[in-house]
RNA sequence: GGGAGCAUAGCUCAGCUGGAAGAGCACUUGCCUUACAAGCAAGGGGUCACAGGUUCAAGCCCUGUUGUUCCCACCA
């Protein structure tokens, strides 16, 4: 046996038992095992560096996977990394200096793949730094080519189904990106704006509109009054003019006009905000585009051909100045909708898209909801909520460059799409040209599709993606070339993880991850692809701001917060709060965690120095009460902290194992055996053998809960300390918390009561003595304890111990 | 504007289906008791946001109010 060091060695002892397991395998997944877990992890976006919000939430996951594998489960735990999309091409723009216009895409795209392998390694780095136990031969990336497959299948698929559409619509637009958005990648900002009032000509009359965007005055194609707001019901069926363009507009009524907002009457152009969108669509309004998909205003736009919308809007309100039209202006703050990833204000253009259709589902989507089990319930509301207020269909294509490639050409007559034979995919179509004719009108020349796929089209793949990998990995000639989604469902694999046990994520992904993969789910698998759902809080740096958007900030580095701390510090803080609610990060907080490493690894050390001349066949057959009491406590507290595990709360499971830990064992029980183990002649060797063995059932079931906490310190024990030698088992991670699945710990409630007397009368004896402020060690005449009647021969065979604990010459007991 | 969560000791929080207010930190006092002074023992701190209601009994259930955080909407 190793000797244990005063202090535990930390970061170093940590690096040593990574490696011991990876050398180990401790955490292999076996294909053919039983029962399988199956767990649905987020794969990371590639953009720069993990956060302690990651941190956080991957551990309150992965603590949740230790305890499932301590069940005796086969847990498939993969790790993927979400290596394309806007996020990557930024890091490739900012790191390798280069522009996505210099290149051509799949040269840019490849530099993407390149870099982002880059920060995998970091990342994984990283991972393995907390202790996470992933299976890293799982692992998968979403620009590889196998998951490109999947992802340009499940498009093929869906789109034969016309559950996947192109259409020129307006779409929402970011022109500093240069490309369409989805309604879940909007952010919003408060921005100070001018509310203009211009008048519209209506014959003699005059009829005043409100505007905040006078530069579109241009693309007006009618304007808009309440039916019953009588001031202008007169002009309904009329026509208005537009000041400075002169030309004419119908004036209509629809509900959906504020009266009390400006001054009633709205101008609707083409397109200023989303209600526009919906008149367009549903009066069937004509559509004037005037901004471009850079942000200016078309060339041959009066007064403002070429200007920034911005300039355009100046120009616009000056002119209405000079000429005197302007009524008058009016300062408001509103709520404009930004681009997530940048922050520009979102524009709406008509352009040409792919869309993955979800507002005709919404009602499938939303009973959707009760097919799997929300935890925290209360994250449920989330996901119906964000379904219930969507206004647009998932627009899954990017005019970007890193990305899945649409597996897509265009006829160049009639522009009929064609798609890729399955067997061709993966397929980059503008490295591969269409080979037949247009079956449409026979011409034989087409047009790739030049833009990419939303990356969450592929990352809401995930159950899917890992179907695939376990196929291959199994080596299942059959499903090896799949071409449908279908066919995934042919392996072994399929009922054994789908539906998977649960899927873990933090809260901010609802609207994206969890929302977009149950829409895929319900198209290819007809149902919700995990039985669980399990949703972290975040960690905030202040109120109200996630440190994933504040950049640089070093003392939220987890590289830095491991290196100062140690990993296992980290992950006992992480487990500090109830399912689902957000933390604000404060380094203070990891004292707590301090103090309890160090006090584990003090009691481990204490109890391990008195197992040396013990081993499991010199356990007596009757123990004593103490010991028999702290046994059954532990097993009682094994029940507990397993339920809110199985509820995922492991914070709360924490909090119980804590109590039972540092009050019951530590302050308690061992300090009324203390003297029975270092003085067997006292009190007989037999009574030495039976605490042997109590300490030896705690410690090893102390440190199993704690061993989904502090893998490293727990493991660190377990091998310094020499407990495989009883438990005939190389790691402390491949012990069961219970023998197997089906026998379920137990627990006498008799014992129970009899500790929790027993506290009681020591507790009495200590305050006396502080009370009289005596030393622990001072030896009096004589205590008086007073027990309950059934409880008798209990308290009699402790007489010795409590003797010896309470330094007393003599025990007197009473009756209650 | 709609929805959800939270409101308990100075601070951070726990209190499950209602049955004599809890933990850690901080504070006070005492203790170098052969695992641990990064410790141990003991102690002082609370009208459980407010107002009603149900009940023999409410921190917990119901109604309302206020404050706070988050999600969503709000661009005329």
């Amino acid at each position: 046996m190793n000797k244990f060091q005063k202090r535990y060695p930390g970061v170093s002892a940590e690096r040593e038992i990574q490696k011991f397991w990876e050398d180990n395998k401790i955490y292999k997944f076996y294909l053919n095992e039983k029962p399988i877990y199956s767990v649905d992890t987020p794969p990371p976006t590639v953009s720069g560096g993990l956060h302690i919000g990651h941190i956080f939430s991957f551990a309150q996951a992965e603590m949740l996977v230790r305890f499932k594998r301590m069940q005796g489960y086969n847990v498939y735990f993969p790790i993927g990394f979400d290596d394309n999309g806007l996020a990557t091409e930024r890091l490739a723009e900012k790191e390798l200096g280069i522009k996505p216009i210099d290149f051509e895409r799949y040269e840019f795209s490849k530099k993407c793949t390149e870099l982002s392998k880059k920060y995998e390694n970091k990342f994984k780095d990283l991972l393995k730094s907390m202790g996470f136990s992933y299976d890293f031969d799982l692992e998968y990336s979403t620009i590889s080519d196998e998951v490109c497959k999947i992802s340009q299948i499940s498009f093929i698929e869906l789109a034969k189904k016309s559950k996947a559409y192109l259409k020129e619509s307006p779409v929402l637009w970011c022109t500093l990106c240069n490309t369409s958005v989805a309604q879940a990648e909007l952010d919003s900002k408060d921005t100070d704006s001018k509310f203009y009032y211009i008048p519209f000509a209506v014959g003699e009359k005059i009829l005043e509109i409100a505007t905040t965007r006078p530069e579109l005055l241009c693309a007006v194609v009618c304007v808009f009054v309440n039916p019953k707001d009588h001031r202008y019901s007169e002009f309904v069926g009329k026509t208005a003019k537009i000041p400075l363009y002169n030309f004419e507009v119908p004036i209509l009524s629809d509900s959906k006009v504020d009266p009390e907002k400006g001054t009633g009457a709205v101008m609707c152009s083409t397109f200023g905000d989303t209600t526009d969108v919906e008149w367009y669509n549903e009066k069937k309004l004509a559509c004037k585009s005037v901004i471009t998909k850079y942000g200016k205003i078309k060339q041959d736009v009066l007064f403002i051909g070429s200007l920034s919308i911005k300039n355009a809007r100046k120009e616009i309100v000056n002119l209405l100045k000079e000429k005197k039209i302007l009524l008058k202006s009016e300062d408001i703050t509103h709520t404009v909708s930004t681009h997530e990833r940048c922050g520009r204000e979102i524009e709406i253009i008509n352009s040409n898209q792919w869309y993955i259709d979800v507002l005709s589902k919404k009602d499938e989507l939303i009973r959707a909801a009760d097919q799997t089990e929300w935890h925290p319930k209360s994250m449920k509301k989330r996901y119906t909520s964000w379904v219930k207020n969507l206004k647009w269909d998932w627009c899954i294509s990017r005019q970007r460059y890193s990305g899945i490639p649409f597996p897509v050409w265009y006829c160049s007559n009639c522009y009929e799409p064609h798609f890729a034979q399955k067997d061709q995919l993966p397929i980059d179509p503008m490295k591969t040209s269409y080979e037949h004719n247009c079956e449409k009108c026979g011409n034989n020349e087409f047009i790739p599709e030049k833009s990419v796929m939303d990356t969450w089209a592929t990352s809401s793949l995930t159950p899917q993606i890992n179907l695939n990998k376990l196929n291959l990995i199994n080596n299942n000639s059959q499903i090896k070339n799949i071409e449908n989604i279908e066919d995934l469902e042919k392996g072994e694999f399929f009922k054994k993880i789908i539906p998977m046990n649960m899927r873990t994520q933090a809260h901010d992904i609802i609207r994206t991850w969890t929302f977009y993969t149950i829409v895929k789910s319900l198209y290819h698998l007809k149902k919700i692809p995990w039985k669980k759902i399990m949703i972290c809080g975040f960690v905030l740096a202040k109120r109200g701001e996630k440190i994933s958007k504040s950049k640089g900030e070093s003392k939220f580095d987890p590289l830095l917060l491991i290196e100062n701390n140690t990993a296992d510090i980290l992950r006992y803080w992480a487990a500090g709060t109830k399912l689902g609610t957000d933390v604000f990060f404060d380094i203070n907080d990891m004292k707590d965690a301090r103090r309890f490493t160090t006090k584990l690894w003090n009691c481990s050390k204490f109890i391990i120095s008195h197992l040396e001349d013990f081993d499991l066949s010199s356990k007596p057959t009757k123990l004593k009460p103490v010991d028999d009491w702290i046994i059954n406590k532990t097993n009682k507290v094994m029940l507990e902290a397993g339920e809110f595990l199985e509820n995922f709360e492991t914070g709360l499971a924490r909090r119980v194992i804590d109590d039972f830990f540092w009050k019951d064992f530590c302050d308690n029980y061992i300090e009324i055996v203390k003297q029975r183990l270092y003085q067997p002649d006292i009190h007989g060797e037999k009574e030495r053998q039976s605490a042997q063995y109590a300490c030896y059932y705690c410690l090893i079931n102390i440190l199993k809960m704690y061993a989904i906490y502090v893998p490293h310190l727990t493991e660190y024990i377990y091998l310094n300390g020499n407990l495989n030698r009883f438990t005939g088992v190389q790691s402390i991670h491949m012990l069961f918390w219970e023998k197997n699945l089906e026998k379920n710990i137990n627990f006498n409630k008799e014992m129970i009561l009899f500790g929790e007397e027993l506290k009681d009368s020591i507790f009495k004896a200590r305050k006396y003595r502080s009370e009289h402020n005596m030393s622990m060690k001072t030896t009096v005449e004589s205590v008086s304890i007073e027990h309950s009647k059934n409880l008798e021969n209990l308290f009699i065979e402790t007489k010795k111990d409590l003797i010896a604990c309470l330094q007393s010459k003599q025990i007197i007991y009473k009756l209650k």
